[in-house]
DNA sequence: GGAAAAATAGAATTTATAGTCTATTTCTGA
DNA sequence: TCAGAAATAGACTATAAATTCTATTTTTCC
């Protein structure tokens, strides 16, 4: 279709960005999953690589033509050439950048990644499902949910307010824009939605305790058992975060986050 | 012709050591070009294989075998699949999971409790670690930097604008509330630090084109190569979140910010 | 040194995969 | 709103690859 193939990688990049443009739809499909998974180029057909962009496979086939290709084969060929094997595996790599990267940017990119790793595996271990289900079943019958989240719980907090809007649940993010507190936007009906995490602040506990008093039901995304929001009666789901050095990455708290949302999300939709 | 085919790379490399010992001519020739070459399995058909190793593809074939697998495309399997640890095929899991555990919340987790940590693997292959100490080196050196991501980035922001007031270094976020842009905080030795994701929103475009028009850096997080912000030019990091359904577990990309931000405040303070 | 067993090479068969063609749908511009 | 063009889905065909089969050669053991 258009000139010459592509006869690297870096070639192919540079083609890729520039038809990327003037896409249709199911092209750009192709392009968005190619481009993040230009290592499956080389041990998939053309099957698969269709089904994983969501198209069919003759679409997938224009895709190849149109960044110079003869077909699937020749593109897939570029990269079998220069496929020099993922290997080592996962626990190697990370072992290897300890040892060498030490210091550098890279290794603190594997400390944090095993960091997430533990995190997202123990969460998986200690979550409690009927908790959980019970947390789904009671923000799935509000007719509003109040989303608070303050200091580092706050991109919690924003990211499953963005979720819910995206699934037409009706939420709203309480972020103390201009310490304006609107706690009277909390009605009977609502549920209360509180993230937060050790040092606790005080605006989300004092939240909680206003609404708790007044039986509004409270879903709390906490760390830990010993968190302030226990005492109140709320259904509460504890993330333990590992952490490296003083810093925590929110893995596993966005992870509890989304399914959360989306459980939510489906249940009201049912 | 044995007992069972090996599961794993490993299990392989055991077998192929303990039959090596007493194998005839030919089959010697596959165990030695195999060992050698066991990343070429992945990527090549069987008669490369076998001209590689010296001999004919019936013969490798039987090679195949006596290791424990059906053939040929069985062996393949095993090394195109733990390359890139297995891929999960999320849109029929995610089909699946909706035709037999609705409403399972547990169920859900599990799914998104694995795209996460497929993510932060993938994240660790695919970083590159030039382009990260650029990235740090450009940020550390910075009088100011001003931080935007908005809808589905805006949690990743505010994570990073949290934690680099942590480290006491000068950050400003961006987020647009009241329709306010302040392009004009944006000062000479100021970075901005971009964030964005598909779909990327106009905003966060515009002020990368305007910054980086005056000469500013920009450092852009953001997914694939085909991110609008590659026209630009910015120092840009892609990080490839496995998608559950329409959704996404932010874990890889908020690993990335947090060892950005730690990375620069280190750095500075040193 | 010869018979039996094992291993090998090469052709034949079967299966899987890429690539092609066409009817249908979806956009685009008047 | 309609006509024309472009894009897409799905069936169909050609091709390339894996696998099997058999005749031949090599090895092994008596």
């Amino acid at each position: 279709m258009e000139d010459r193939a592509p006869a690297s990688i870096k070639q192919f990049e540079e083609r890729l960005i520039d038809v990327s443009e003037s896409l249709p739809k199911r092209l750009r499909q192709c392009a968005e999953y190619v481009a993040a998974n230009k290592d499956r180029i080389a041990v998939s057909t053309v099957a698969e690589m269709a089904e994983g962009a969501g198209v069919q496979p003759s679409a997938f086939m224009r895709f190849c033509r149109i960044l110079g290709f003869s077909g699937f084969s020749e593109m897939q060929r570029l990269f079998r050439e220069s496929y020099a094997g993922g290997w080592p595996d996962y626990s190697t790599r990370l072992k290897n950048l300890r040892e060498k990267a030490e210091g550098s940017a890279s290794a603190l990119l594997g400390e944090f990644v095993d960091a997430g790793r533990a995190s997202l595996e123990n969460l998986l271990k200690t979550i409690d499902a009927k908790t959980l289900d019970d947390a789904v079943e009671a923000l799935a019958k509000a007719q509003m949910i109040h989303i608070i989240g303050l200091r580092r719980s706050f991109p919690v907090a924003s990211y499953i307010s963005y979720a819910f809007e995206k699934m037409n649940v009706p939420a709203m993010l309480h972020s103390g824009v201009g310490g304006l507190d609107n706690h009277n936007a909390i009605r009977t009906g609502d549920v209360l939605l509180a993230v937060t995490f050790s040092p606790y602040s005080a605006e989300t506990v004092d939240m909680v305790e206003a609404v708790s008093a007044r039986g509004i039901p409270v879903v709390a995304l906490t760390d830990t058992i010993v968190s302030p929001l226990r005492k109140f009666e709320a259904i509460t789901l504890s993330v333990s975060e590992v952490d490296f050095g003083a810093f925590r990455s929110l893995s596993a708290t966005l992870c509890l986050a989304i399914v959360l949302s989306v459980a939510v999300g489906t249940k009201r939709s049912e």
